[in-house]
Formats: structure tokens, C-alpha cells, sequence
RNA sequence: CGGGGCGUAGCGCAGUCCGGUAGCGCACCUGGUUUGGGACCAGGUGGUCGCAGGUUCGAAUCCUGUCACCCCGACCA
């Protein structure tokens, strides 16, 4: 076995560890000289641009457009909301001068210090400030209303501590920031989101997710509310994996932006924002990955099938080829991506490996003896299994596989996380199932004292207050104080 | 920012305690034999030992500082 997959294996009770170096060796990704920065290499970008689009399609179906805002954002505006200040005016990046100028000394250039800016610039850590300043000269009436706008952009949080695709100190995203006429409408939007991010995770991420509303302790700086997706990593820890937060009117109130009413009064508009960022990257690693690599699921694979000839010489790569292409072309007219590596510099055993590493669906392989017999053989990465099939009709039953394959990781994840769910009553009984991992629905009695106590003693945090599932009232399993319902408890990235 | 670890060839590491010509495996290059699960043999290329000072005749090795990365906290998508 290579070094490398030796490392995996013997790594793979540390998450954070393996992950990181598969991505690596899958071409994903590698740590950059800029602190706690990433670059994400081709193969990786293609799974991100995979879920770029459909995202993008999903919130164009809604009514929403793409808009771009600028990068640098002038301190006061950071100012303006008390709340959004305290959460995030402490990691950010300054810009403090425009211009470098050659060293006196010789040593290359040095910050001119004539060209320090009056007002400095905080590189967004989130548009809110930017975008709510902008929309101020947007809206007058209730007929500019509502206003629809999502964002691709990379943001800036100068975190203390990072974590390759979780945390990373520069990252992707889309931010999507409505204004709107009403309170109710603008609550319905918030709702819409999160339900549509479940439904992006569940149907293409494969990865289940709990919708949930946030404890006030969790909550956005600066939002009414928030709620979340949260999901279970193969470890059973939690991780946040998009956010929609109702922003109510403290963002009009901020940035002083009012618009009249039908009854020709001057009204605060009511805003929502949300978004996802590269950590869904970091969410589909490690919702499914093994010990021979990435797991994608296919609807999210760059490449979802490949076809690995095996030959002896060019005359039988060649006959190879005659008989495949036209497989490769069906497959395509489906609408799936297919690779037919024909490349002549790598053994098929390699080639085996390393597209199981990069997580690719299904890997056709055909030889002579398969030309003879009219087979071809299957495996699909999910469960590793091969198969010697019929060549005949090979394409229907690839993309048949493909969505079984899909199902499959899916129904996987979501048993690991019913495996992972326990419910609990007494404080003691949480103490000792939280060091088990996983999530645990307990009774709360809604305050904050208590979910802080909670943490300093486990290091669990309420991941959220559940829109679904049972909602029998109780007592606060810390306090014995009534409970309205079960909240979910887990240790998370 | 506190505690612990670590930095040596593209990747993974040994060498550091006890200073004395910079090594191993993989990858890469050349030639040959191979090709149904990461091929084999032979030969070869590649390193200012994270960076900056200091001690020393001599530093990967000792001392000081600094930067980055990983783990545990605090903070967060």
C-alpha cells in the first residue's frame, strides 16, 4: 500500500488531521504562506463551482439576483450597528495606507507612512454594513420593495484560530441580503432560505441537516434571529453548516433607511441576510469520506464516472476505445460527466487508487477479456463493490447507479446520525453521553446562564432549538425550571 | 491570545540529546522489461536544514528572537 494511504489509515481517528492532508493529495487543496489562508487547486474549485451553480439556479428560482459590493468598508460604517460591532469589530484586517515606497536602506519596499488614509478600511468580514449603507439611496417607496440581491464574494475574519475549509481566515461564500415591506414577509424570506439550504444539503450534499432556530447566546450580531442547519460529521461532532438570520429593522435603523408606506408613511424597511460558505467543502468530506479518500456524491462530482481501459498494447487500447466512445458519448448526452482516462503513463491499479481518492462515483474498467465476453466491469466508490456487467446497456445502468449511489450516502449519513441522537433527562446522564459524541436532545429552560453553565462543564453548546420533531414540554435537565421542548446539545467544529 | 507539538528535496520522514563532508522512502529524469488493484531492475537529477541574530576554528544540531503550521482552549460560517 503507498505511504500516503498508509498515513490516511492510521490518521483517520483525527478528522482535522487526515482531511487535510487528503486534500492535499487529492489536489484540493493546500495551505497557503498567507496565514490561515487556503488555495483550492482545480479539482477542488470544480466541486465548489459544482455547488456555485446549483445554488445559484435554486436562489434565481426565488426571485433572487446577483449583485456585487465592494470589498473595503469604512470603519464608521462598521460602527453603526452597536451589536454588529461587538460581534465582529475585533478580527478584521485594516487597511491603513494606499501606497509602498522603495526602502531607504535598500531592502526592498516599505509602507510609505505619507499615505496613511483619514478614515481606515476593515476588509468586510460580512456585507451587511456595505450593502445596508448602499441600499439606503435603493429605496423610497414600498414599489422599490422587496429587494432581492445574493453576493459571491471571498470575506476576511482574522480568526485566532483556523482550520483548513472550517475556518479559514479568507473564504468563498454567498451572502444574500433582502429587503422588505414587512415584518412577516420578511420573515417568511428568512424561513424560505434555511429550507432551501436544507433541501441543497439533503438532495445534493447527501448530507442530512436539522433546521433549527438558534439560542440568543448563538445568535447573528445584530440579528433578531437566526436560524441554522446543523449537521453531523462522521465523528459526531456538530458542524453549523448555513445560516439565515433575521435582521428585523436594526440594519434600516443603522444605516437610516426608510421608505413610504401605501399609507404614505415613512417606514423602517425589515431585512434578512444568509448564506454558505467553502466550509460546505469541509462538511462533504467529512460527512462521507473513508479511509481511500473522498466519497462525492454524484450530483456534486466533477467527474461522476470514469472509464479506465486496460491493454497490453495499442492495438488493444485502440479496440478498446472503438467499443467505449460510443458509451461515453451516451453517458454524456444524459447529462453526467465521464472521463475516459486513456492516458498511457499511469498503470490501471494507479489509476484505481487515485480516482478513488478524489471520490469519483463510478469507475468503469474494460479489457480484452471484457471485449470478448461483452461485459464490463463496475465499481462504485459508496461501498467499494464491483461488479462484472452486461456491455450492452451499460449507460442506463450507470445512470440508474448513480442515483442509487446518491440515495445510498445519503440514507448512510442520515443512520450514523440516528445512531449518533440520544435523548437524555438527567444532567449526570448528559455528562456521560456527551463524551460519546453525537447529539442529544435534552430539556432546557431557555436561558442563557444555563447553556453557558452547560458549556464551561461539557463544552457542548445548544446547536439549536429544532423547527421539526417532538415538541413535548419538559424540565430543564440542569435546572428542573419547566421546558418547552427538547433542544439539540453536541460538541461542534 | 494562553498551553503543548512541529518546521530538514515536490510529498512523508530520520539525523538534533552528545556540534565535525546533509540522509532515507515516495515522486521526478534516462534505459530496459512490464501492464485485470498504486510495476520491477539499473543508473541519475534535486536541499542557502522556516527566517534573523548570537556562541564556536566549525552549527540542521547549542542560545536568543521571529514567522508559519498542527492539536487543546477563548472566538467564529
Amino acid at each position: 500500500m503507498a505511504k500516503e494511504l498508509k498515513n490516511l489509515t492510521k490518521r483517520s481517528e483525527n478528522y482535522s488531521q487526515w482531511y487535510n492532508e487528503l486534500v492535499v493529495k487529492a489536489d484540493l487543496a493546500e495551505p497557503s504562506a498567507v496565514r490561515g489562508c487556503m488555495v483550492i487547486k482545480p479539482y477542488g474549485y470544480a466541486i465548489w463551482e459544482k455547488m456555485q451553480q446549483t445554488l445559484d439556479k435554486m436562489f434565481k428560482e426565488t426571485g433572487v439576483q446577483n449583485a456585487y459590493f465592494p470589498m473595503l468598508i469604512p470603519k464608521s460604517y462598521l460602527c453603526r450597528e452597536a451589536e454588529h460591532v461587538e460581534g465582529f469589530a475585533k478580527e478584521c484586517a485594516v487597511v491603513t495606507h494606499y501606497r509602498l515606497k522603495n526602502d531607504p536602506n535598500g531592502n526592498g519596499v516599505i509602507v510609505d507612512p505619507d499615505a496613511r488614509l483619514e478614515e481606515e478600511l476593515i476588509v468586510r468580514p460580512t456585507s451587511e454594513t456595505i450593502i445596508w449603507g448602499t441600499y439606503k439611496n435603493w429605496i423610497h417607496s414600498y414599489r422599490d420593495l422587496p429587494i432581492l440581491c445574493n453576493q459571491w464574494a471571498n470575506v476576511m475574519r482574522w480568526e485566532m484560530r483556523t482550520r483548513m475549509f472550517l475556518r479559514t481566515a479568507e473564504f468563498l461564500w454567498q451572502e444574500g441580503h433582502c429587503a422588505h415591506e414587512t415584518a412577516e414577509e420578511s420573515e417568511a424570506r428568512t424561513v424560505q432560505m434555511i429550507n432551501l439550504y436544507a433541501e441543497f444539503a439533503e438532495k445534493f450534499m447527501a448530507m442530512p441537516v436539522i433546521k433549527g432556530v438558534k439560542t440568543a447566546n448563538e445568535r447573528f450580531a445584530g440579528a433578531l434571529n437566526t436560524y441554522t442547519i446543523e449537521a453531523m460529521m462522521q465523528d459526531g461532532k456538530a458542524l453549523q453548516s448555513g445560516t439565515s438570520h433575521n435582521l428585523g429593522q436594526n440594519f434600516a435603523k443603522a444605516f437610516d433607511v426608510t421608505f413610504v408606506n401605501k399609507d404614505n408613511k415613512p417606514e423602517y424597511v425589515w431585512a434578512n441576510s444568509w448564506g454558505v460558505s467553502t466550509r460546505l467543502m469541509g462538511a462533504l468530506i467529512m460527512s462521507h469520506s473513508d479511509d481511500n479518500g473522498l466519497v462525492l456524491p454524484p450530483h456534486l462530482a466533477p467527474i461522476q464516472v470514469v472509464i479506465v481501459p486496460i491493454y497490453k498494447n495499442s492495438e488493444q487500447l485502440a479496440e478498446i476505445t472503438k467499443a467505449v466512445l460510443p458509451v461515453v458519448e451516451e453517458l454524456r448526452e444524459k447529462g453526467i460527466s465521464v472521463k475516459y482516462d486513456d492516458a498511457e503513463n499511469r498503470r490501471p491499479g494507479f489509476k484505481f487508487a487515485d480516482y478513488e481518492l478524489k471520490g469519483v462515483p463510478v469507475r468503469l474498467a474494460i479489457g480484452a477479456r471484457d471485449l470478448e465476453e461483452g461485459t464490463i466491469e463496475v465499481m462504485r466508490r459508496d461501498t467499494l463493490e464491483k461488479e462484472t456487467m452486461p456491455f450492452a446497456g451499460i449507460a442506463d445502468e450507470v445512470a440508474a447507479l448513480l442515483e442509487k449511489i446518491q440515495d445510498n450516502i445519503y440514507q448512510k449519513a442520515l443512520a450514523h446520525r440516528q445512531s449518533m441522537t440520544r435523548t437524555v433527562d438527567t444532567y449526570d446522564e448528559f455528562k456521560a453521553e456527551i463524551e460519546k459524541g453525537g447529539f442529544i436532545l435534552a430539556h432546557w429552560d431557555g436561558t442563557t446562564e444555563t447553556e453557558e453553565k452547560v458549556k464551561e462543564e461539557t463544552k457542548a453548546t445548544i446547536r439549536c432549538i429544532p423547527l421539526d420533531g417532538d415538541t413535548t414540554p419538559g424540565k430543564c435537565m440542569v435546572t428542573g425550571r419547566p421546558s418547552a421542548r427538547r433542544v439539540i446539545f453536541a460538541r461542534n467544529y
